[in-house]
DNA sequence: CTGAAAGCGCTTACAG
DNA sequence: CTGAAAGCGCTTACAG
């Protein structure tokens, strides 16, 4: 059975009206009481034998094992967690699960939790209001478990001020957090740096300034630069080279290509810096159209080293960050602290590296000479 | 404090050795029962107030609300789940959570989800063997809750089949599953005719064939096409026009690239249908590399209408789709199976679009005349 | 409108 | 090596 609606198609046994109900087999599932009764042991038995007990005689946990397999028996994680206590789950905390940055973040995060058998769940927070960051946050708590906290934005941050103390809660961040560290354990990757050592590096090749397109600040007052922008200031800073104000007001494409096309118009611009690749891939566009050539006119460095940064055309020469990294050393410090036990170090994060490809070069340096 | 590890920066009370223990005010949580010796009722009392029930006195109600605040009671889900039977928790399935369609999809169940009050995980199938699959349902279904498939590749298609058929379950697919409809409610789109209708558009504006860059098929035994690949075959045969082998192995830009490097040294290629938007990108730096212009010596669109799409160079033709309606549907059909006195029903889809840019032209059509 | 009982499916001591 | 008891924090009938 196919139901047309405009564009979708959904099929089921669920259409209203269409079939009898779902034959889902709906008897109740299997407990350790039914399989102690099909074994002729007690439900502590079992017990014993779905965790690893070793006291208890093969014979036994060999008929325990028939009758788990003979019901077909899987254990309620729930009833586990509300009786040891204990809920094996963290829930990510994230303003966005689609950004590069934020989706490899998720994915190392997952990766790490799996190995560890913990569930992970996703909370997004949508809504840049205390109400609504507290909405989220309690959600997040309710469902028991720790948080890890995607604080790369100004919401992630806020996020981080409003979770109860007394939640288990760890920190994945774009940066040290300036002058007011975290209350919880956190890892970041040197943003700071490599966006000096990017800049540093157009610095070196000729230009006499570089721009920036900033990513959105991660302070709530808004006031404070990301580890990037101060970055990117502290390399013009120390060359003593005229220091443009930053741009840039999102994080995608168009943010970037509304910033390239003001870039464009100022011949004095030859070298710009991107706070992410998608920025980049705007400014690239908005180059383009002006009819400066990259990196003839203009040198482009972006952010991150998406996967598809490289086969852009001109190949775009971006700064690599290990978000998968992040995201299981994140999960590796929530770990330590819901279970100590674990012995769990936090797996090592790559630094942050500046990949040279075709949209960066001297100033000046077309094809066809000066 | 903190510490440098390569390229990582980590910080927090948890360092071994480093502080006193984490003093996360470890004290019990506030139960039903203390709300209730607090309000001078029952603990039954407590329970009608949290859940909204009506026959509560004013008062009564109002000296409870004052408890729960004064304790800063949170009722525990898992306790609610155990007792109720029920788990409003939905786990989405996928093998991939960074790519673009994927991501969306996800994000879009993420959004019906938490409308309905129902937590959000992620299982991730990462491996593509039956005990590895296995394995990742097991730990989903373990959780509670209702399963969402991400049905798009081989891997989703294949832990579909392997769910037991006790456990509520929906699927968001690429394809009506051609001649095997699935066990389950499904939602999908037209990818079929969108990508006969694209082919068809090529083939319209003058060119001898199109050629396909594939994604990797959904059919466990990998024979059948996707129903991309089968809707480009369909528009070929219709048109009577020759029909090339389709090209291409993987999802990403890289995969594409090394499909355009060959299509790139045949001559008679004027038109390049993609299975999916970082593939055409590949495919655009290949065809770069060869020399070969594009729209005016070759033709690409792209399939999915990733964001960045419209602001590369040249701008990429693609068929748009609605992955986040698909995952809001996807999460009403698993709604309606799980909560039936919902009444939810699912939201519209999109129909695919075919948005026309600057990659895709007439077969010759170069600024400079033919 | 409110309370006392039983139970969800497990685990954690405590006996033997 | 194995069993009987108590309890995790709630909800769902059942009384009053």
């Amino acid at each position: 059975m196919t139901v047309h609606n405009p564009g979708m198609h959904v099929t089921g046994h669920t259409r209203a009206g269409a079939s009898a109900p779902p034959d889902t087999g709906q008897r109740r599932a299997a407990s350790i009481r039914d399989v102690a009764r099909v074994a002729g042991v007690s439900y502590q038995t079992v017990s014993r034998v779905i965790n690893d007990h070793p006291s208890v005689r093969p014979e036994t946990r060999d008929r325990v094992h028939a009758a788990i397999a003979e019901l077909g028996f899987r254990r309620s994680a729930t009833a586990v967690a509300l009786a040891s206590g204990q809920v094996r789950a963290v829930t990510v905390l994230t303003s966005n699960t689609t950004l590069y940055g934020y989706a490899a973040t998720l994915q190392g995060v997952e990766e790490e939790a799996r190995a560890a058998g913990f569930s992970v769940r996703v909370g997004v927070l949508d809504n840049d209001t205390d109400s609504g960051i507290d909405r989220a946050v309690a959600a997040a708590v309710d469902g028991g478990g720790g948080l890890l906290v995607i604080g790369y934005d100004r919401i992630g941050a806020a996020a981080l001020d409003r979770i109860p103390l007394d939640v288990p809660c760890a920190v994945a961040a774009e940066n040290p957090f300036g002058s007011r560290p975290p209350r919880r354990p956190a890892v970041w990757t040197d943003d700071h740096i490599a966006a000096r050592e990017a800049t540093a590096h157009l610095l070196g090749l000729g230009h006499a300034t570089v721009h920036y397109v900033a990513i959105p600040s991660s302070s709530p007052g808004s006031r404070r630069p990301t580890p990037r922008a101060a970055g990117w200031q502290e390399a013009l800073r120390d060359a003593g080279v005229p220091r443009p104000k930053p741009c840039g007001k999102g994080w995608d494409s168009r943010a970037g290509y509304e910033a390239g096309v003001k870039l464009a118009k100022d011949p004095a611009v030859t070298a710009v810096l991107c706070g992410n690749d998608d920025l980049a891939l705007g400014v690239l566009r908005a180059l383009h159209e002006a009819g400066r050539s990259v990196p003839g006119d203009v040198s482009v460095i972006g952010f991150d080293d998406a996967p598809p940064s490289a086969y852009l055309t001109p190949s775009l020469s971006s700064v690599r960050m290990d978000f998968t990294g992040l995201g299981r050393a994140a999960f590796a410090l929530l770990r330590q602290l819901v279970d100590p036990g674990s012995g769990e170090t936090p797996p090592p994060v790559a630094r942050p590296e500046l990949v040279l490809r075709e949209s960066s070069g001297p100033p000046g340096d077309r094809p066809s000479g000066n």
